[in-house]
DNA sequence: TCTGGGGTCCTAGGACCC
DNA sequence: TCTGGGGTCCTAGGACCC
């Protein structure tokens, strides 16, 4: 069996926290760029605010109910999703059984084939109390054979909350049945929009259950090859998608912003893209990796001038490398090539990033034939970098090509305080 | 007039997730 | 005026190999 915990709109809750005046309240945050609305509190939801919907568009609404609205905070939410995750490792003994698989930063898988059927209710409710007591999160618990099954029942546990208490267990024939005849086809994890429309139009399919009895070989033509066979046997509650391996490392490490406002000019489009490259070799080198390829895009919307019109046009150019490098120095220096050969004068940026792909374990770097030896990448230099940006601040040490006077930031005009994570943004409880 | 079979690797693009 | 960021997996098709 497995059981996937998630957090109660985990951005909202990971405000609260810190603000209990709000408890009750309708909470929502933003993207980044304060663009979109990304959570909502229970009260939020209920007022009609779309999961997504732009800020200026909800802004009468938001006023008119008097909701607290936050740019996202992603160390606090960071930090706290680390503690719930810790809270999960430890209670499901993850030392011996190694069982945990964190999905997202709000969501995590636990393998439960170490335990029996009986003892499955009590420890969704110890999972559910203590994470709370511990961390002052709400998650909600789903329980069942497969793991698109037991999405199922963590959605299903939170529609009504009251009933539920944030748990469902789907441990017998009945309840898997009567759960997924109430579950739209839309609403099951690895149906988007595309398929949703496909099923329903083409096929008259509506809810989880029909979905289920549909053979194999349709799903095959139809549902996107081994992707849909898949979810047919997980819906009949045949595990097919295994428990991944928390020490696997990322395909791919990618650092995008939207422009705080467009950009027209190439020295800002530079500084961006060195910066965006700069963070993606930090992370590259976290995970102890190093990149053979790196692709530079920028995405414009219409030209100077022209009336506004939402319509991002990408484009991008790719360099890959002859020895995989983790040398913030030495990305930015190919990245900024690229970006150079895309610019175009007169075109409206709004966006741009730098994605590093064929990524290698760092201790394996391959010698280029045609080089001298390899002047150990500067890894000592990058380390004591790394090392003062993460104690510090960050940015602390940088790239002059990552420009000082960073017009192009992304807004963040609501962001709470950073209230785990720095000394001077510490919660004060009684000053003097 | 006629032009094999079997395979690998890579990239682009689509679909999905939170 | 204004619409996030960071990933994964899969397939098709081209280039290339013997």
């Amino acid at each position: 069996m497995f059981a996937i915990i998630d957090c109660n709109s985990f951005y909202c809750s990971c405000e609260r926290l810190f603000r209990p005046n709000l408890s009750n309240k309708p909470v929502v945050v933003l993207s980044n760029n304060d663009g979109c609305i990304i959570s909502r509190s229970d009260e939020a939801k209920s007022l009609g605010i779309d999961m997504g919907a732009p800020l200026f568009e909800s802004r009468q609404l938001l006023k008119k109910h008097d909701v607290a609205v936050f740019s996202s905070n992603y160390h606090l939410y960071g930090d706290l999703s680390m503690r719930v995750m810790d809270t999960l490792r430890f209670l499901s003994d993850d030392a011996t059984y190694r069982c945990v698989e964190v999905y997202s930063v709000d969501e995590a898988f636990i393998n439960l084939d170490h335990l029996p059927l009986n003892a499955l209710e009590d420890f969704a409710v110890r999972l559910r109390d203590v994470v709370f007591q511990w961390t002052g999160i709400p998650v909600s618990v789903g329980i069942a054979s497969s793991k698109v099954l037991s999405k199922v029942a963590n959605r299903l546990s939170k529609k009504n909350k009251k009933k539920t208490g944030c748990i469902m267990v789907l441990d017998d024939a009945d309840k898997v049945q009567a759960a997924l005849e109430m579950t739209d086809v839309s609403d099951l994890w690895g149906i988007g929009r595309r398929y949703a429309r496909k099923l329903k139009e083409e096929y008259g399919i509506n809810t989880a259950w029909q979905l289920k009895h549909m053979p194999m070989e349709w799903a095959r033509k139809n549902l996107g090859g081994v992707v849909g066979v898949r979810m047919i046997r997980e819906l009949n509650g045949e595990p097919c998608i295994r428990m991944k391996d928390p020490l696997e490392k990322k395909k791919m490490i990618a650092t995008t912003r939207m422009f705080g406002k467009p950009v027209f000019d190439l020295p800002s489009l530079k500084e961006a893209v060195a910066t965006f490259a700069a963070r993606a070799a930090e992370k590259l080198r976290r995970q102890y990796g190093a990149a053979t390829g790196i692709d530079v895009f920028v995405v414009t919307n219409g030209i100077e001038g022209a009336s506004y019109e939402y319509n991002p046009q990408h484009h991008h150019r790719y360099f890959t490398m002859t020895r995989s490098t983790s040398d913030t120095g030495e990305l930015i220096r190919i990245a900024l090539p690229l970006v150079e050969s895309l610019y175009r004068n007169g075109t409206k940026y709004v966006k741009a990033g730098v994605m590093l792909t064929g990524i290698v374990p760092d201790d394996a770097l391959q010698g280029d034939l045609f080089s001298v030896a390899v002047k150990n990448q500067n890894r000592a230099l990058m380390q004591a970098m790394d090392n003062i940006n993460f104690s510090m601040r960050d940015d602390m040490v940088k790239y002059v090509s990552s420009g000082l006077t960073r017009n192009w930031k992304m807004r963040q005009e609501m962001r709470s305080k950073r209230f785990t994570t720095r000394w001077l943004e510490v919660y004060v409880v009684r000053a003097g």
